[in-house]
DNA sequence: TGTACATCAGTGAACGCGCGTTCACTGATGTAC
DNA sequence: TGTACATCAGTGAACGCGCGTTCACTGATGTAC
């Protein structure tokens, strides 16, 4: 069955768009190919007309999560006070709740780090995150490892959140890092 | 066969000590028990002499891991500038070329979030952790705050190291993430 | 305009593999007499 | 002290299952004449 001239690419981000929601969320390692393709009503067999393997996709999977989630975040840094905007955002009870339409780094990094091979993908994507960040803050020398300080914050925060049992305690990192990061902001603002 | 009197001990605790660096190295759904028996010159079939399931496993190993970290870093906490020191081997070459005998948050977190249900035991871990932190801050609100903050940035500077694949930037975030918090801990320390 | 053919996205059975778990068993040692 | 028996940590084959990947095939559509 042949389709129109796009029908192929529109699949292919079909596939794209849906392991990248699944890694987040379930992780890799356990996001099987065969209930992927059938959540999308296509059989397993179909995949390797589009992917020569599943470690393709993550790559694939990855940039688009970290190109998604730029896009979410952008208006935050037109706005006057740019980098509280994506600190509230990055902590907040959406982002901890939705791991599948939210940063990669906090759900895949770790796993990516395990795997044999790291991916490079993921340097720009932490590179992508922190220039943002540094952008507000000035640009400085100063500026740039003061974003890569704070994105670690907003990573670990994010997880320990994610994986503590005790709501009232999940709640509580998120509070308190996003109350710390943001007075580190105002701070950083005022001196320059 | 039949063993001595506490041989069954022995072995139990030689599967959650082996077990505890491999789902540390590897992740705990990477980690196979069939191959972590061999290791130990055992067969697979009795593993369930020991634990009941894979996930009783995790539970313990994770215990383990916590009090064998636990162990490593009590000393630093003897010394007249505790916090550094703790920070200083959290973010050194040797911990995060070392997952395996280091930290279980940063490689065990983000899986076990994704698992269906949570472990209390991550909550002990992280306020285990962050206590001994507050305490060398003063225990006061305002040091048991901070200390989840740090904590936080700890885990997730460890993160993007080990996940990143350019050596030189995962350098430069442990070092970064360091002197930061080194300077977050000395001005706690001078203000009370 | 109508017909023959080539294309190729998607199908679905099959591949070998390792997973977690079960189970009938073995056999060295501690215990009872 | 010597013998019979019970214990039970560990053995290893087998279970069903889902994994990533391969492959011969299908059949609707675009292209060529």
């Amino acid at each position: 069955m042949r389709y129109s001239a796009d029908h192929k690419a529109q699949t292919h981000e079909r596939i794209v768009k849906e392991a990248a929601a699944r890694f987040r969320r379930d992780g890799i390692g356990a996001t099987g190919l065969q209930p992927l393709m059938k959540a999308l009503g296509l059989t397993h067999g179909g995949f390797y007309a589009h992917f020569k393997s599943k470690d393709e996709l993550v790559e694939i999977a990855l940039r688009s999560a970290t190109e998604e989630m730029g896009a979410l975040v952008a208006d935050k840094f037109n706005q006057d006070k740019p980098l509280e905007g994506f600190i509230d955002m990055y902590l907040s009870d959406a982002h901890r709740d939705h791991p599948e339409r939210g940063c990669p780094l906090p759900t895949m990094a770790a796993e990516l780090g395990q795997r044999g091979q790291p991916s490079p993908s993921v340097d720009s994507a932490v590179q992508h995150r922190a220039g943002l960040m540094a952008q507000a803050l000035g640009n400085s020398k100063e500026a740039q490892a003061q974003s890569l300080v704070m994105l670690s914050t907003l990573i670990g925060a994010l997880v320990l959140s994610r994986s503590v049992e005790d709501q009232e305690f999940a709640a509580r990192i998120l509070t308190t890092a996003r109350e710390a990061l943001k007075h580190q902001a105002r701070a950083a603002a005022d001196i320059p």
